[in-house]
RNA sequence: GGCCCGUUAGCUCAACUGGUAGAGCAGCGGACUCUUAAUCCGCGGGUUGAAGGUUCGAGUCCUUCACGGGUCACCA
């Protein structure tokens, strides 16, 4: 039995999806002149979505190795080629075409002419239409412009495009379409593929590099019972059958100590966050992080190692020592800068380092800063005037050393100075890069910096971390000492591929549904 | 969330101070067997994001809403 309430909703729901299907209903005269060929077709007998093609090369595959031979050459050796690939262009003259048909990497010419495939055939070829994806068979030639093109023998279709594809010469050009039917943006713009190929290529060198090193990658929980690892807002489920509260991870952070504390050394991993914060051209709910922890390291260790990664990263990928990021250039040319905290504040802030001192002066300046948001902490002052001021001036690389301990709850405080953290975070082109530090062991303490976020909480910071009291039973076992840090793929992709938006570097960002 | 901008044909864009919504590409029909943003001739295609309002008359002005972009804030 369906409850009444539940009928009723389904009702509403069902008459929502007509009022859809109506709206779908009115077909333009493009798609209605599709589906008619596609029904022709039909009749004919011709399958239009076969299970599987035979294909002997890809068009990338036929342009790297045939665009550099001559005529004569192809004449000579007679490359016979099975190649799939999406129509784009289309060039009709009567009893011959002219069309090209792509790949992921690279597009190639086909010519197909009457005299060459038949009577029926080029009659079965009028059927088709920009956007279908088919196999061509032919042999290569050159035309008289010297262009790689395949003489088509004949051809068949692997799928049906029943809608028309976005303008030839400007593409997709509409931001929304772009990323909400992200497959037209990667069919029409090729360049797109370029970032996401970056953006693999990154990830592919990260594994390698910590690989290399002895790391070993692992996949630690992305439902948590308490969020934890960061200072941020998480996303709320439920587990039916445990009957419990979950939350989407903020950071995989205090899984991963829990590992080094079982053993592992080095352990690394790259996956998803979630954070139930506001979107912007830097921030999309759902980003992916890389996270890695070794033993017996400290934050020293790990400022090398960011160098070398990412220099070496640039190296392999761009092939050079600089970034071009928003129109300027940014020098990867080592060794980076490091720069404390404090110092950073009164370099860029243009006060003297002495009004730092005075705790209710910083606060009551940056509560000016934030408007009325309630109270600040110091630290979380010192903060709020580190963003306003320093970040956006820092495009180099910079080490930004020692922050405030109290925003750090999970990192040692400074072996020299007490009120600071063993902590860095990277700033490139104005934008945090990545965040580490020298991580925190000592049970006992990591307790007290616990109940002091409680306290933070119950002053109204919701970000504040929730004491884990699993973690800290885990410190107890012994955590040895442990350099750990994160690196936000996506804002480093963006940097490597010169995208101001971060929505430029995920395939899907998150988008309000229409 | 504040402010600014945008939303017009399948796509890319026009439409002056309010006065019959246009072009290119794409589509359809025709010509055309080395074209490449092919060319030439002809044709069709619109609830101007939605709902109200002002007006003799609204794509254009006003209000509200939806979605997006930018920016600031929140936020790592």
């Amino acid at each position: 039995m369906v409850p009444a309430r539940r009928m009723r909703r389904r009702k509403m729901a069902d008459k929502k999806e007509d009022e859809q299907d109506t709206k779908e209903l009115k077909k333009s005269d493009q798609v209605i002149a599709r589906e008619e060929k596609k029904n022709k077709l039909a009749q004919e007998g011709v399958d239009l979505f076969p299970h599987n093609a035979e294909i002997s090369h890809q068009v990338a595959e036929i342009v790297k190795e045939h665009s550099s031979d001559s005529e004569e050459d192809l004449k000579k050796r007679g490359v016979k080629v099975k190649v799939p690939g999406r129509i784009l262009f289309m060039r009709r003259m009567g009893r011959a075409t002219f069309f090209h048909i792509s790949d992921s990497r690279d597009k190639l010419q086909v010519y197909i002419r009457e005299d060459r495939v038949g009577e029926n055939l080029y009659h079965l070829f009028s059927c088709i239409d920009i956007g279908d994806i088919i196999l061509v068979e032919g042999g290569l030639f050159k035309t008289r412009t010297g262009e790689l093109t395949v003489l088509a023998e004949s051809f068949t279709f692997l799928a049906k495009c029943l809608y028309p594809l976005p303008e030839k010469w400007h593409g997709l050009q509409d931001v929304e379409l772009r990323y909400r039917k992200r497959y037209l943006d990667l069919i029409m713009n090729p360049e797109i593929k370029q970032i996401f190929r970056l953006r693999s290529g990154i990830i592919a060198g990260i594994r390698n590099f910590f690989d290399e090193r002895d790391y070993i990658e692992v996949e630690t929980p992305m439902m948590h019972a308490i969020p934890g690892g960061a200072l941020a807002r998480p996303f709320k489920t439920f587990h039916n059958a445990l009957g419990i509260d979950l939350y989407l991870r903020i950071a995989p952070e205090l899984y991963l100590k829990r590992l080094i504390v079982g053993g592992f050394e080095k352990v690394y991993e790259i996956n998803r966050n979630f954070r139930n914060e506001g979107i912007s051209s830097e921030h999309n709910p759902e980003f992916t992080m890389l996270e890695f922890y070794e033993a017996y390291c400290d934050y020293n260790d790990m400022m090398d190692m960011t160098e070398e990664l990412i220099c070496g990263l640039c190296h392999d990928l761009l092939g050079k020592e600089e970034l071009t990021f928003d129109g300027r250039t940014i020098s990867l040319k080592r060794p980076w800068k490091r720069l404390k905290f404090k110092e950073a504040l009164t370099q860029y802030s243009g006060m003297a380092p002495s009004r730092f001192d005075n705790k209710q002066e910083i606060i009551t300046f940056a509560s000016d800063l934030t408007g009325d948001k309630g109270p600040l902490s110091y630290g979380n002052a010192l903060d709020v005037i580190f963003d306003k001021f320093v970040k956006q001036n820092l495009d180099h690389p910079t080490f930004i050393m020692n922050p405030p301990k109290e925003i750090s709850p999970l990192a040692k405080a400074d072996r020299d100075n007490p009120d600071e953290a063993e902590r860095f975070e990277l700033i490139m082109g104005g934008m945090e890069i990545a965040n580490a530090f020298s991580e925190l062991s000592d049970p006992a303490e990591q307790r007290v910096r616990f109940e002091q976020q409680v306290e933070e909480r119950k002053k109204g910071d919701e970000e504040a971390h929730p004491i884990d009291e699993d973690y800290v039973e885990a410190l107890e076992y012994g955590l040895p000492p442990t350099g750990g840090e994160g690196i936000g793929i996506d804002r480093l992709v963006m940097l490597f591929a010169d995208k101001k938006s971060i929505r430029e570097v995920i395939l899907f960002p998150l988008l309000r549904p229409k």
